[in-house]
DNA sequence: TAGATTGTTAATCGATTAACAATC
DNA sequence: TAGATTGTTAATCGATTAACAATC
């Protein structure tokens, strides 16, 4: 286990990994190189060996790694390996998406309960997950030692909810209310704003589509476009 | 405009100082300083002095920053002066969540079509956005100019989707999709996995668990547990 | 043994923080 | 002028890339 802290750009890759293992385990393959790896997550090959040696020799010279060994080890790093239960606030359509998702496609967390301030919503069900009143959430939260939940209430109700959260006991959000929220230090919130991530897309699109104009009138006015490389 | 290219990481700031000026101007302030802005967004106040000298001198020594005059600066570099139009592929969930929220809070982007293989679902609306069949996309795109898509459809699907769009003009992606898209250099594409983020956030949880576990044994065991700092 | 690929150290690159002169 | 705060340069920190010895 690891001695210093180990960097965020480090443990968002993590799971990248983790998926694309799962997917060549599914496809029998036993063993994959760092080079492999590097094709199919776009990450460096250095990079992705360096990531791993962070947290022991996972590999074998010569050969590469073992899928379902390195599978194994990684579960065990990011802290999958116990099944993690985790409840979803805000039983929108976000919320719902959610909740769906991680209910089918991700083996690794389980919503277990959605709570919802909407009283037309409260005893429904999204698949097989129950809506409860919002009401409902602290003695949930305790009685099931709750630690991971997802925020998808409107921006005005997040901050309320995080601080009943965070007070009976859960200490990571995923936040997607697009508010700074305030916690206490031993609290970890990842903040996923769709629309931030919307908004600087556009920086790169603009910025592709003054280039791709600039290129239109330099081609057109340059005398000799021949040797022109797109960069 | 830069000479160099600007980093991601600022970028990827620059959309969250807007929405803060958004919130000042609604709120009748008028200069806002660095350290102010720091304060909001929890950026230090150098960094952001930095990342808004990177395109000019948007302040004024000793006052700070008009609100009203950098939200127009920011406005223009990300490029959000012109209305950008953009569709969505997928009316799932996930799919309906992101077309009502960027068509109702999202003041920058206009989401103007929805589509979706599911004939079920082609002919109705989300809010007051049309769902489309798949095979009306590359029409309408070529029609509207669209650059900018947002793809919500199941991984299955998400390549095909992307060959759609990318062929008909689109140069922007922000994938929601679990899968690594191909696509050529001249696209950009953001992916949003939020599999993927809920997975890192276990990581620090389990840490902060270990930690207090840590912290509680240590506690017990030590004779004299006086001077105890948490950090 | 020869070939392949890891794990690790060193070099480079980039981003953040600190410091301060410029100036409103 | 005095106080405040920007804009910018220099110093530090951290992350990525390159190189290569270790070893299967």
């Amino acid at each position: 286990m690891p001695d210093r802290a180990i960097s965020k750009s480090v443990i968002k890759r993590l799971p990248i990994y983790l998926r694309i293992l799962d997917q060549l385990i599914q496809r029998k393959v036993d063993m994959v190189s760092s080079k492999e790896l590097s094709y199919e997550s776009g990450f460096t090959a250095e990079q992705i060996r360096k990531d791993l040696a962070y947290f022991g020799a996972f590999g074998t010279r010569g050969a590469g790694y073992n899928t379902a060994y390195l599978r194994e080890k990684i579960i065990k790093i990011i802290g999958l390996d116990k099944k993690i239960e985790t409840v979803v606030f805000g039983a929108g359509n976000l919320g719902t998406a959610l909740t769906r998702y991680n209910s089918t496609k991700n083996p690794y967390v389980n919503v277990i309960a959605v709570f919802d301030r909407d009283s037309r919503l409260v005893g429904k069900k999204i698949d097989e997950i129950d809506i409860y009143a919002l009401e409902d959430a602290p003695q949930f939260i305790e009685k099931h030692g709750i630690k991971v939940a997802v925020i998808s209430v409107p921006a005005a109700a997040a901050q309320e909810v995080t601080d009943l959260a965070v007070h009976h006991g859960v200490i990571a959000i995923l936040n997607f209310a697009p508010v700074k929220l305030n916690y206490p230090e031993h609290v970890q919130v990842h903040n996923a704003d769709l629309t931030l991530e919307l908004q600087s897309l556009i920086y790169y699109s603009s910025a592709e589509e003054e280039r791709l104009e600039r290129l239109r009138k330099e081609t057109k006015g340059s005398k000799s476009p021949k040797s022109f490389t797109l960069e």
